[in-house]
DNA sequence: CCGAAATCCAACTATTTCACTTGGTTTTCA
DNA sequence: TGAAAACCAAGTGAAATAGTTGGATTTCGG
């Protein structure tokens, strides 16, 4: 699971398109001025969510693009894995051949984040983002313990130990 | 928040030296060969790191890194935003100069998404990769969930751990 | 106290990815 | 029938990635 600014493009461009849902097909014109990025590389980024069944494209005059599936049916992991094809991420695969342990406890931990991260971006659809995005709320309760809170700059906030940690004590 | 295999690299080093914590510090040449990456690559990454302190180097014979906060206190969103710099993300920065409405709309959306995914790497740290990975549980109960939870502030809090966390059985 | 082990540092290079460009072809509506 | 749109393929410039080279500075160990 890769996070780049091509996978924002293709986000914004299928939130363009729930929007517009129910209206007529949208133009990658339109989107490309919508979105300052050139229509041809929108084109190639349309190619590449059409194969992954996201979207329909109608030709001709009054044509355009159209979500393929329900607004809700469509994860943000899906549409960046859509344009960022494989994207190993992984030099050792997973299994693999590594020989220290150590090495591969890395990996293996590094594999278990990844997993979390495409689980979270899997949990939010298309349609949350559009009918509620204040309330994406996936990280939001967590552990009940932490709550997420940025302020200008990355801010630390110490707090007593959570037990549910465990085994700590 | 971009996700690259720089990003990748980074945190799969620091938690070389999460897991290292306690004994003699970790040469650079170490992480180079149990990761398969370059010397002077990891050089520059770890230069960053430095920079943002979130490490320690010591030089000379049995010298090394060492981790510069406590691995509970250290958040992945940290590791991460270190070495990637800036990254805006955001070719209309937030503010701006949208002037159509649907424009801005689409922006304001992925920063909504953009922040979740901060906050999500956020409210995990180096020391619940190490201890217990199969706990980072942040996305695990999006269940409940669909209750309002209106975010005006982002708040991150760490949750610190008992000192002897350090060490491992 | 000397040499080697390590961090530190700066500049350059190769490769890949990103974002865009050009120049089409097809389909289909008005 | 002409224009509007999706489709397609090949190339280009710029940036980021990953690595290289060649050092310099510390500082430990012998």
């Amino acid at each position: 699971m890769r996070l780049t600014t091509k996978g924002r493009y293709a986000v914004t461009a299928m939130l363009d398109l729930a929007l517009q849902e129910g209206k007529r097909p949208v133009t990658l014109q339109d989107i490309a001025v919508n979105q300052e990025i050139s229509l041809s590389y929108l084109e190639q980024l349309f190619a590449k969510l059409r194969k992954a069944g996201l979207v329909r494209g109608t030709r001709g005059p009054g044509g355009g693009y159209r979500l393929a599936k329900k607004m809700n049916a469509i994860s943000i992991a899906e549409v960046i894995s859509a344009v960022d094809e494989n994207a190993d991420m992984t030099r050792c695969g997973g299994t693999s051949n590594c020989l220290d342990g150590e090495k591969c406890l890395t990996h293996e931990l590094w594999k278990e984040l990844s997993d979390k991260i495409f689980e979270f971006l899997n949990g939010i659809t298309l349609g949350e983002l559009v009918h509620r995005p204040e309330v994406i709320a996936v990280a939001e309760r967590q552990e009940a313990v932490r709550e997420g809170l940025r302020t200008g700059r990355l801010k630390t906030v110490v707090v007593e130990a959570d037990p549910a940690i465990g085994q700590l004590k």
